[in-house]
DNA sequence: TGTACATCAGTGAACGCGCGTTCACTGATGTAC
DNA sequence: TGTACATCAGTGAACGCGCGTTCACTGATGTAC
């Protein structure tokens, strides 16, 4: 806790790490083809290839390393998407950018889409709760970038929320329909930058 | 197969439909703490009081049940939601009826509605791409009756689904977040209208 | 209506298997002096 | 730098348990005549 002892060599906790990080990897890889419902501690350790019982220096339980998956899905996520909504361009720019940001995350990390797509409403009580709070913080960024938007001038804060909560909920759609859409997915994109067009027009429109 | 054969007593055939409802029903609560992935045989099979090996007289797995609740939750609906976005009403007294709709769907269904938000994206393939059909018909039947509306005069049939696709994302994830708001939903209701008027706005200026 | 045979929804025993969790352990890493 | 002790990530055996599936069965219901 004092002066050089805390940054010491580390060797071991940088080997728990690492075992940590392959139960975390190998978990998402197997909920690729289930819920996280069904998961067994048995069935992630078999696939690092460490004893059962290693899992318990690292997770309660399964529910316990979903929190983190949710952690690692998301959490890296702040800032993001807000940045490509305040940023410069007009409204059609910024729908393109966000698009295309959203296509980047499925094709650089389609397993931990699909784990957040499936776990929002899934059968585990903690993850869902964990899903639901980050979602929720991402839905209070977008709004504060669209409060820095000319557009949002006279919007309520009440009214700034229910759009971004309009904004996330179909991100999250797009980005699941463009998990399932075979081939480059060229039509699910269209279909998304159409529907948040739309949403953008009804925006533009709110306070006639 | 012949004259009054087919129409004969038929007692066997009723306490097997009697069974078969049985499990469905004590199935789908069970599913409310849990995933399909994960929902046993032999959980389901005790909750009705007959033996396992019963189950499979009626279907060959939990996911072949999973697709009958499927039908359960969903078949039904089939032109309910259209008729309510189809009738006479301005805008705004069609929104409030469809969000009317989905709140009675969701206080006299809650686990079929349950069932649905949470194998949309579940671990089991058979079940999703049964959920997948039954909304895209759906949002096929929404697009006709929009398609029979003035307001959608010079649409495009593509637009026209686009648009469809949108609401039909929508209630579902107005029905689940009715689900999980506690008290009688009275800010979620209202979210999901405000939400809905607003998509109803950049409908009006789509061909602006 | 009565009888003889066929059907088939539900039974109950048995199976092998993988599960989550406990426990005392080992041996490499870390710490104090 | 060297030594003696403490920590703790990962081990491996053992447990009791519920799982899905098989099989031959029973007995009420259905059918043919």
């Amino acid at each position: 806790m004092s002066h050089t002892s805390t940054a010491a060599t580390g060797v071991r906790q940088a080997q728990k790490l690492k075992t940590r990080q392959a139960l975390l990897d190998e978990a998402l890889t197997l909920l690729e083809e289930q819920s996280l419902s069904s998961l067994g501690l048995r069935e992630v350790t078999r696939a690092v290839g460490v004893a059962p019982t290693a899992f318990y220096r690292h997770f309660r339980d399964t529910a316990d390393l979903g929190v983190a998956l949710v952690e690692e899905a998301l959490g890296s996520l702040h800032g993001t998407i807000g940045t490509a909504l305040a940023d410069e361009g007009d409204a059609v720019v910024r729908i393109d950018r966000t698009v295309g940001l959203i296509a980047d995350l499925v094709r650089t990390h389609p397993a931990h889409v699909r784990f957040i797509a499936r776990e929002r409403h899934g059968g585990v009580q903690p993850v869902r709760e964990a899903i639901g709070t980050q979602l929720r913080l991402f839905a209070q960024e977008v709004a504060a970038a669209f409060a820095r938007q000319p557009e949002s001038r006279g919007w309520s804060e009440e009214d700034l929320l229910m759009l971004a909560g309009l904004y996330v909920d179909h991100m999250v759609m797009a980005a699941s329909a463009l998990l399932e859409a075979e081939g480059d997915g060229e039509h699910a994109r269209d279909v998304a930058r159409r529907q948040l067009r739309l949403v953008s027009l009804g925006r533009q429109h709110w306070l006639d």
